[in-house]
DNA sequence: TCAATATTTCTCATATTGAGAACAAACGTT
DNA sequence: AACGTTTGTTCTCAATATGAGAAATATTGA
């Protein structure tokens, strides 16, 4: 079994933030020589010690204090683990997850209409990597969300609703990029883990043979874009973010191989669960589709789909 | 004691995770009979029904679900704690928390200059609301965070860094703005509760006895000022962030008050906890902020300071 | 209908836990 | 230096929790 305990980690951290085993008990609710058993058997099942037992007192080690801080964490995590499983969910509102590039090129429009037909709908809009959309999803944290191949979901249903090209960018320090050995040493700029456009640029880079060698996680595209400009390092985005941004004046975009660039944003929800918001949304996108010249979106309401193109 | 313990949570998502008593207990290396009893407990204890028994099987109920999900973090975050132990203290990463408006807007320089210093620096940004920051600083998730004015934090240390002017913008389609009665039945835009800048808007209101009556929450400052664009709703923003956008173009910017269109950002820390990382970004913002013309940065490192303005 | 599968109930031996008494060491006051 | 107080520790023991295994029950599919 585990070697830590919930309440051994309580015991420790109020031995530190109380000064000692007699406070702690007091607080806790113990007798003294529970709280001094209790922290013997941690040190001897973790094989650390986490107290130097100096005069009257207890005087934390390093990795007492250390195990302290994560105790703290643990102890909110389970806190709230049990207020959230109290309070249940509450859907009063219509929470959109999407790509934070979608949200910022292709969502204005659409919301704006949508605000127009369904102006008593207030929408929480949260943006996020497609990894930890899909797992807000998944956990009913948001109802629907935006989302790029490829993408993994099953048991969800999936509307795809815009076409993106991704672009390589760099700033003006780097030449003509037509294969990854071109880049030499650069920097890759790119959203955290789970991100499916850094997936992409992992996949191009392999197929030059190449590893990622330094990169920093960014979760703001102006923020990307703006450091490419400054000449920080290179990144993959969709050309349509670009469009919004004067920073990508200061940028060179070099196309990607067809099969790379090519890419799809999908609605994803869960069948048979659609509210009325999100009803309105999705009539709303296929319209939408319509006029800005994209292909019909395949609509695969009724059957979960995977989002990899075959 | 607590209602809540980590074997239990590890079994609860064994089943959902392995579909079934049978294989969560085979896989954790128990019987089924204990696995059955345990999840029962917890359900006693927890007063809530995490499974329907249908059939031969258990379905999870939706709370089940969700205390999975917390599972999941409580037992990663309860690896983490053990390794951590074992390994002492680890910093492979810089993570840094910002504003998203200061992350698109004054940090792409900065970041920039600190990566041509600090090559072999691998820097995580992470962008969020200042309440949401301050709440990770003080959890240890981030190193070190830009948060915005008015903001309370006890314990930490904060150097002011920017200065920024804050501005309503709207549509087209709405005239000149002096006060909030101006705005008739606008709809509002705002990053989440917790974001310095929207308690600006709500306080501005308040002053014209008025309330935020319909409310879009977004996050990210892109699809904000893109929808005021297309004429959803108004916003505040830092004018620093329109110089960024093309979208800005096509919006009307109104000046605020003088007491609520002054805004400082200010980098929040841990005193005396500071990573040679954190010091070099530190200094390198003491040499920006003279090169930007700004005044020059009040030192407050070796106190805890309010950002509230006396 | 019957065998296989999955979960549950029940029993029991063992482990864990928390309280309380007694003890030892450190500290401060007289 | 003596003594009282404070702090942490060791030891004992009763109560509770835990996990394994056998038996029972219900469901499913051939």
């Amino acid at each position: 079994m585990r070697n830590i305990d919930l309440d051994d980690l309580e015991i420790v951290h109020a031995v530190i933030a109380h000064g000692g085993v007699a406070r702690a008990a007091h607080v806790l609710h113990r007798v003294p020589s529970n709280v001094t058993t209790r922290v013997k058997q941690l040190e001897a099942r973790l094989g650390v010690a986490l107290f130097v037992r100096r005069g009257r007192g207890l005087v934390p080690t390093e990795q007492g204090r250390l195990l302290s801080a994560y105790a703290e964490r643990m102890l909110r995590l389970a806190d709230e683990t049990e207020s959230a499983l109290r309070a249940g969910r509450l859907l009063g509102t219509f929470r959109l997850g999407s790509l934070e590039s979608t949200a910022g090129s292709r969502l204005p429009g659409v919301l704006a209409r949508y605000n127009q037909a369904h102006p008593a709908v207030r929408i929480e809009l949260v943006t996020g990597t497609t990894g930890a959309l899909i797992g807000r999803l998944s956990r009913h944290d948001i109802e629907a969300a935006f989302v790029s191949e490829p993408f993994n979901a099953p048991g969800l249903a999936a509307q795809a609703v815009f076409e993106e090209e991704l672009v390589l960018i760099s700033g003006h320090n780097v030449g003509v990029v037509r294969r990854p050995a071109d880049l030499g040493r650069a920097t890759l700029i790119a959203f955290a883990n789970g991100c499916s456009y850094r997936r992409r640029l992992e996949e191009w880079l392999g197929e030059g043979g190449m590893l990622a060698d330094a990169v920093l996680e960014f979760a703001s595209y102006p923020a990307i874009v703006a450091c490419v400009a400054a000449g920080t390092g290179v990144a993959i985005v969709p050309r349509s973010v670009l469009l919004g941004l004067r920073a990508a004046e200061a940028v060179r975009v070099h196309p990607l191989p067809a099969h790379l660039a090519r890419n799809r944003t999908h609605l994803l929800w869960h069948p048979g669960q659609e509210s009325l918001a999100l009803q309105g949304l999705r009539s709303l996108l296929g319209a939408a589709s319509a006029i800005d010249g994209a292909p019909p979106p395949v609509d695969a309401a009724c059957r979960p789909v995977s989002g990899r193109q075959a």
